[in-house]
DNA sequence: AATGAATGAGCTTTCATTCAT
DNA sequence: TATGAATGAAAGCTCATTCAT
């Protein structure tokens, strides 16, 4: 009886499994629509079904994408635990890299996820995704600045353009077929965001002078 | 006869831009939804009429975003001939600022039309925007690599890292209420840009090497 | 276009008449059933057209219900106007007969219309129907007090009583076949009231007293 | 083997208990709805157990009614023969009481089992209770017309006034949050019905005449 | 006998689009 | 050209009923 039970409650998970398995499928191959009858088809189950499982759609579609935001920083918590009071030069690598592989990994469902116009209704899309990802940043960040790493003129602009660093991970993984190929990309963009561009033939003028008049 | 025609052309482009204006207003409003009722009623014009001009809703609101990319397209084009041919920092921070500039004083349309669930389903939406602004700034950057302004050797992640600095100004203008007080940030990230975040305590290690392994 | 506007006026308020007398039909035929589509149907009309006229179900629901309330409130405040002022018998007899009238012609609808489940779910259903007729009965009996025409000491009764009298004119009509043949039905009614059923053969015990004890 | 059987026909039988029970307490709650997952919930078992128990909603729903009524009659049946052969003032006073002292007890119940709307479906619902009432109300007017208590003139329409009478004690009970305080009511409706209200200041005009005319 | 997950017909409601006036 | 009532496909959701375990 015992087992009976686990194998009802196994084959309920696997049931609720297959559903979201089925949404993720449907989103990936047609972001912007997900009908449940849909679902429904190709999960090998009735409507009624699905209801059984998720009160309603917008349950089922914070579902996926809870999970997959759970996941994430999981796997990204994990990673940088690594390197853990390193310096920021391993310890920036180490973070886009992992968002690399991250992203690699779970290209489309990730991206297409992010994309639904659910998201914009709940708290828990694409800002939460983001938002922990620049968390664990910034503390990276901090650490750098306390340890003088990094230059404190900046400070201003460190959120802005590290969310932007970020947001350019995800570009890229998302445009670029082969992900193999661009091995040194993180470290790249860590040496890039610490080194800066430029090969000093061109001054940077005074922080203080403002600059350039841009017509209305 | 011909002034007649000019005439009534002149007529039917006024609803028509007031059809787009309501539309606009709607998404501003309310993004997310846009109910081609709605529309006619906020235009004072019937349902029936917005078809006079628009094929289908989609048509109309390839339009309201087609027109504010060339808007923005036009503006950021004049804004960087001022700076034809000067060197990669006046260039970079002008190009910055005025995408700031550009940004803050369309604010809440520029962003809510690039949330429009409709945009994923055409090419036409944020995708056509940003490559605009990547493509310039790739020009600029193509100009400064020639001059040797910036390092060759992190040419592979400009792109990325540059785009991920205009989705830095895009996140930075949403978020920040007061448009004014910050307004070297054109010009510190520019300057970050160019001479990198590190202060030389913590040496990036040499390109080629492979470096941290994530856990799969 | 004066007369353009009008007549379309008049054509969706025909329209309107027409989803009201489609779904009228449709309750008589199977009261506790009430589907959209089916109106629509009866109606000659797409689903579509319903909710032009009607926010939903409920509201036509609601429509119908108060409509008839309001053309059975009409109907018996003009009749009863007639015997302002007369003695208890003729205005007794003739609320009797007023009801009758007014019952056997919209027999069904009325029957039905007060049965549908959803009259429970809004005020306006059949409580205000029989709390308008016995409003007008309590007026006829106040009146008759003060005339002293009836004997005060039932007067906590009469209310009782005189809904049970409106109801079993319900009860009477809904199960008459033949419309005609009971013509004094009413006049009987005020006669039973007023004089008893009784021949004196048997005495009423007087009222203190408390009677029999029915077991629990 | 034998008592085998009959425990296990008791167990049975207290499940089915269980079940009308729980159908009860729920029509209480909310009369209008009646999902049999809320049933099986409330009597703590499963769905399908409902279905070993009764073929269908429909069948269930009957069950209960058919109850109500069963025990109404039983209740009445009992009571009334207490007073069998006596005169008819005793006997209505005796139908009167005992009516307001089983719907006092039963009340919220009866009301509401009255009240589903699958009720105007089946004929064994408020027709039968009311039928079975009226039955034994015109046993008891036959005998007194035999005795000629009571003035036969009348006799068309004592079953719609006892219908009455037997209705106003139902919406007397159901509108009086107090069940004391009215000792006298059933005393007094006997009265009133036998006596009349009348006080002769207003002579009935003779009965053939037909009387007002009121206006289509 | 009991279970409860699965079923799917059926219902209400929405809204982009059409077309007669 | 402008109108707006009519359209009806499409979608989300419910719940009585079934049946394998």
């Amino acid at each position: 009886m015992d087992s009976k039970i686990n194998l009802r409650d196994k084959l309920k998970e696997s049931t609720r499994e297959a559903i979201l398995e089925a949404a993720v499928a449907l989103i990936i191959s047609n972001p912007g629509e997900l009908r449940m009858e849909d679902i429904a088809a190709r999960a090998g189950v009735a409507i009624g079904t699905l209801y059984n499982y998720f009160d309603n759609r917008q349950v089922l579609i914070d579902t996926i994408i809870e999970k997959r935001r759970a996941a994430a920083e999981e796997y990204i918590r994990r990673s940088l635990k690594q390197t853990e009071g390193m310096d920021i030069a391993t310890r920036l690598e180490n973070l886009f890299q992992t968002l690399v592989n991250f992203l690699t990994k779970h290209k489309t469902v990730t991206h297409h996820s992010l994309q639904l116009k659910e998201i914009g209704e709940n708290n828990s899309g694409r800002k939460s995704f983001m938002a922990m990802l620049i968390d664990y940043s910034m503390d990276i960040l901090q650490q750098a600045l306390e340890r003088k790493e990094i230059r404190p003129e900046y400070s201003d602009v460190y959120p802005s353009v590290i969310s932007g660093y970020l947001r350019g991970i995800f570009l890229n993984v998302e445009t670029t077929e082969e992900l193999s190929g661009k091995p040194d990309f993180a470290k790249q963009l860590a040496g890039l965001f610490l080194s800066g561009a430029g090969t000093g033939k061109t001054e940077i003028s005074e922080l203080p002078e403002n600059g350039l008049n841009n017509h209305p």
